[in-house]
DNA sequence: GGATTGAACGTTTTATATAATGCTCAGGAA
DNA sequence: TTCCTGAGCATTATATAAAACGTTCAATCC
């Protein structure tokens, strides 16, 4: 998993097959082609990766922790309250899925291969976004803007909301304007439905919490 | 689109095919085995439908139309409040995306290969979906427990936040326990959101709403 | 001896030939 | 006239052969 303590030749075979993978899609290159861009057999990119699929796998691995420190950029704004932070989180997630299925497409498309066989991959993402948001909750929970129980789950529950801008498989569908003034309007929702929940139950929460002073 | 008003011999075709498309799938019917059922040659089919993809289309539009039923059942409901209503709607949706997509399989595909022809009769789905939810919402605006300044937007605003849940497309990620609960924390956020929203400017709406005494 | 190679193996993909299908229409039946 | 037929056309799907691919490992190199 670890994308930095990488072997030079190991960066070497990524970085060719990242090329690769970008122009031509995951199908379209092979073991050989890479091979040949690092100067080495075939049979030595096996020592420094298990499969083609492994490959691939690091490849989507480095595009999601560009994504995943994005959006963790938006919880380390000093400029914003909790609920612009809430707010700003989806929308950068909205952003990033939408611009790469519409000019990365064989990224896209790489990454939609690799869940089909690797599903297990998909869940890591889903906690570790859920831990950006879950942080964001917390820090409104600190500030009373939120009433939040339980934070993960709540995570789990906003991302279930925001799921239509956020799942390439579906964007055909919907023009990026459009999409991302529908995704406001949930926004807005949602952050009446804290409002609320902030109004009604906030002190016994923010006492159950044990807060400093 | 009607199809009630059909002729006795356009009837007689969908049903055959229908059968077909239910246990074997769109691709493998032809028109010469629905021919066949109907005692009758393949020539004389397309006096009663343009095309093999329109008996289709027919078939799903008659699923599709059962769906619409049962959701506008919810809304009829004289033992549900409209905030029950609201949940009703998207739990009713669920179990309908849910279940045929587990128990019909081919029909979902059918279905999946006629939006992918013919991309604009999933707008006349969600709009028909729209209609019967904006009316829920306009009765809980009647009655002071929503704000609700465009129903229909509104309802389209919700059906997204549902997305998760009602697009088939995405369930074998999830099982129905999980996936029913992660629902309702949904529509629990959103019902909060209305109250929040009715708490803060109800008076003034439902002034505008011109309502009866 | 650790690192690297490339031929060889079983599998998957692609190219090609063949069969089947959706649809039309000139003609026949009622 | 109205309804229907079924052979025929262009297209699509299936079956088959050939090529390419991912992967392994005994032999080779440094």
């Amino acid at each position: 998993m670890p994308t930095e303590n990488l072997d030079e030749t190991a960066r070497q075979i990524l970085d060719a097959a990242s090329r690769r993978f970008l122009h031509y899609g995951y199908g379209k290159t092979t073991m050989s082609e890479i091979a040949k861009d690092c100067n080495m057999s075939t049979g030595n990119l096996y020592r420094y990766f298990p499969s083609k699929l492994d490959i691939a796998e690091m490849f989507v691995h480095v595009l999601r922790r560009e994504q995943v420190a994005d959006l963790r950029a938006v919880l380390e704004r000093r400029d914003l309250k909790p609920r612009d932070k809430l707010r700003e989180f989806f929308v950068v997630k909205f952003k990033i899925a939408y611009g790469r299925f519409h000019d990365k497409p064989k990224a896209y498309e790489l990454s939609s291969e690799l869940m089909a066989a690797r599903p297990k991959i998909a869940l890591e993402w889903e906690s570790a976004e859920g831990r950006v948001l879950s942080e964001i909750l917390l820090e409104g929970a600190a500030e009373g803007a939120f009433a939040v129980e339980d934070a993960p789950n709540t995570a789990k529950i906003l991302l279930d909301a925001a799921y239509r801008f956020t799942s390439p498989a579906v964007f055909h569908e919907g023009e990026f304007d459009g999409l991302a003034e529908e995704l406001n309007g949930v926004i807005d929702l949602v952050l009446d439905g804290f409002s609320w929940r902030a109004a009604q139950g906030g002190a016994e929460k923010r006492k159950a919490a044990d807060l400093p002073a």
